[in-house]
DNA sequence: TAATGTATATGTGTATACAATCATACAAGA
DNA sequence: TCTTGTATGATTGTATACACATATACATTA
């Protein structure tokens, strides 16, 4: 389904400024000119334009008719926002997993945690990048399996959202070892079916996540 | 913000092929070809594109790159997912409500309910269309005033794609009265500042409206 | 007959051209 | 000086042209 997000130009070009705005590269009221963003990208204006016009319904972007496209980003407030709403939906999420989970998809869920666990036991090293990368990875699988295609969509794209403020989230390791536990968890509670448990426990974590980001200097919100 | 939506033609044209999509007009696995679209509204296929990105943003539509664009739609599933992710939503949303509120916002909200008081005392003809735009009313004010735009985001999704559910949801006059009934003690709750009634009832409101939608032949769900 | 290769037609992907709109600068008049 | 009108440039909106990918039909060959 999101082959096309891979494979053209108009795709890529989506995801890049998606991942400049979020980065903070084009801040908040920045314009983005379609010809200056085509001649930076070494393409046309026209999968700049596709691209702009679907940041402005993921929110991103605000479009002025024949005037101009301006950035909205994302506030603290919002990220704050966001997360209050994936605790929620998240808990959910596992509850729906644990009744509907298939065994290959729980057979990737451990997997996403043994090699969770891998790399932290690795020790030293510690590598930032690839523990967020398995947190999506074992988030991401959990919204399959809720076998909610509305479900998932939302969770997938608030995961997105928060990215940014992922990566800083696990460079903790302490909050990584404490994030993997509870990753544990959940995949029990959905391997025994208890439904209560794992809607609870999910919930937390998400929560347990914001708190986290809190003390990591995003107090301000 | 939503300006470039109602001016441009991209705009019109993406809200005409989504309507025709949770209208039923095109369903599922229906190919939409750009040029073909293009004729039928009038318009080339640049518009047509941009329409189809978006709607692939939105689950509606499938691309597959140098292939085609296919409907995807919206399944009974669908629909009875998002009304309990919304159940939950509309329970947030209204406990922010009752925090943030103004008082502009609560005029709004006392009109929209009063409005609908009146249209249904008017006895006699129903309006339906009447009644439905106004309910719409009061939950995009409530969303507004919930002061996240994130949030207030999500949930006016939501409402767009279910909107055509919603047609026939409200068309039994008993549910109509009861709904009404609803909105008028949520407003009332938020009024008060009592956040827990809020999110309560805002939270069983829309599981009524999902028991009503049942009731009227959905109970293949 | 079945399999494979080739030609052709259809549709998408991207670039470019042209039209419409908006912003700015500057000049004329009160 | 301030306002208003006009010209000019820049930017977006839309249409079209061309390049590329895919599917289908038909011919060729084993």
């Amino acid at each position: 389904m999101e082959e096309y997000q891979e494979h053209s130009l108009g795709g890529r070009v989506f995801q890049k400024i998606r991942e400049d705005i979020l980065s903070g590269k084009y801040k908040e009221h920045d314009e983005l000119r379609e010809t200056t963003l085509g001649k930076e990208l070494g393409v046309s204006r026209t999968p700049v334009r596709e691209a702009l016009r679907q940041l402005e319904l993921e929110g991103l972007v605000a479009i002025i008719p024949n005037k101009g496209a301006y950035v909205t980003g994302i506030s603290q407030k919002d990220i704050k926002d966001i997360y209050v709403i994936r605790s929620m939906l998240e808990g959910l999420c596992a509850r729906w997993a644990a009744q509907h989970i298939s065994g290959e998809q729980l057979d990737e869920l451990e997997e996403a945690v043994l090699l969770s666990e891998f790399q932290m036991k690795k020790g030293s090293g510690f590598n930032a990048e690839q523990i967020t990368s398995l947190d999506g990875r074992f988030h991401t699988i959990l919204y399959e399996a809720s076998g909610s295609r509305i479900l998932s969509h939302v969770l997938s794209d608030f995961h997105n959202y928060v990215r940014a403020a992922r990566k800083s989230s696990v460079v903790s390791e302490e909050r990584a070892r404490k994030s993997i536990r509870e990753h544990k968890q959940i995949l029990r509670a959905i391997k025994d079916g208890d439904e209560d448990l794992a809607e609870q426990l999910a919930n937390e974590h998400i929560l347990h996540v914001m708190q986290n980001l809190k003390k990591q200097g995003y107090e301000e919100m």
